[in-house]
DNA sequence: TAATATATGTCAGTCGATGACAGATGACAA
DNA sequence: TTGTCATCTGTCATCGACTGACATATATTA
């Protein structure tokens, strides 16, 4: 790896643990994003360069996270059902931010606090996220054999998985510590979910 | 009512169907909120007093349907399982449409167009919806006895009861005609995921 | 070292959104 | 009817997010 790619992933970086920082001081809406780039001095118009929005630096671990979604979902079997698939995905998902450097899940750490005090910046991720669900059920809808255009169900499936990932995330209770404890939370909602639900509903 | 609330009710109106009108033909993003005034001969600032924002046109019915959801579920009566009951509200929220006036339904088939070409838009309406599914999370909290601080099953229900209620509206298949064709789908989706979840489930 | 590619800063400008103030207009009592 | 009051509206100034264009500086490669 160049030198170059290196001091952009180092800026990268920079700017967004400044951000993520300032956001945790004086709160989302009034930072703003020439004290963003002043923090790490570099001009505001870069800033824009490395994310395309202020919102993009909240929603960066989600972006990463459906990606590896998608990557996980199409390695499982093709005849799992579909909900156990998409489950593993939401795990792996955690995993990865678990397995990844202690600076990593910092941040990971931080921007839970952010987005929990800022409740409506859950909804942009949704927002964000809309894109990726339909890949999902692209995806799905692949694997039962029918059109992704015609089946409710495939996008039920999808959207209760989503829901069961949001809620093993934001549910309140008392601050978490480390990873570990937000794994917890989550499998404990997943095995929830698969109570609730009906045994071979997504077949 | 007096002539200055029957006023404001009409360039209320004026506003809303001028900007949904221009979404159409234009697009969103590329629709300012200058045109939107200038279409109703009104001063852009006055566009803001009537609606916080521009999404704010957008999510109209968003809002409105919250609200009723709320009230239809507290008139629920308390035995009832949370899930029957936040079902019912769904159908409330549609209902209201279709026994509206024509002129009424028929910005909400507009509005539905708008948002099925921007599909970033409906994740707004999440953003937006944040607050409304924590009152909808206390409620069902309060029935079911639960802190909703601390049961994840609560929030699992609404979360699952909203992916029904988006599922239902964002299903693809060709283009609803009128508003009991959505209804129709509404209702199918509801018994779909009736039908997947664990009967007692909620309980 | 020269030539090329890419990253950054500066500048100007658009658009969404908000506060402050002044003028216009409906509401209401005498 | 008239005059007072509350409220609505337009104008102006301003902020902050975001973008395009262009020039400069910094790696990369031959």
């Amino acid at each position: 790896m160049g030198l170059r790619e290196r001091k952009k992933e180092k800026t990268r970086l920079a700017i967004l643990d400044a951000a993520i920082d300032l956001f945790l001081e004086q709160g989302y809406d009034s930072t703003t994003v020439e004290q963003i780039a002043g923090a790490v001095d570099v001009s505001p118009r870069t800033f824009f360069r490395y994310f395309t929005s202020k919102d993009h630096i909240v929603l960066w671990f989600h972006d990463q996270g459906e990606e590896i979604m998608l990557e996980t979902l199409q390695a499982r079997p093709a005849d799992e059902p579909p909900f156990t698939s998409l489950a593993h995905a939401l795990r792996a998902v955690l995993s990865n931010v678990a397995d990844s450097t202690p600076a990593d899940t910092q941040r990971f750490l931080k921007l839970r606090r952010v987005l929990e005090e800022h409740p409506h910046l859950v909804g942009l991720s949704v927002a964000r996220g809309t894109e990726t669900e339909r890949r999902l059920a692209d995806e799905v809808a692949a694997r039962r054999g029918v059109d992704p255009a015609q089946d409710r169900l495939t996008h039920l499936i999808v959207a209760f998985a989503m829901s069961t990932m949001r809620v093993g995330f934001d549910c309140p209770q008392s601050e978490p510590h480390d990873v570990r404890e937000i794994v917890g939370r989550l499998e404990a909602t997943i095995q929830l979910a698969e109570l609730s639900l009906r045994p071979g509903w997504d077949a």
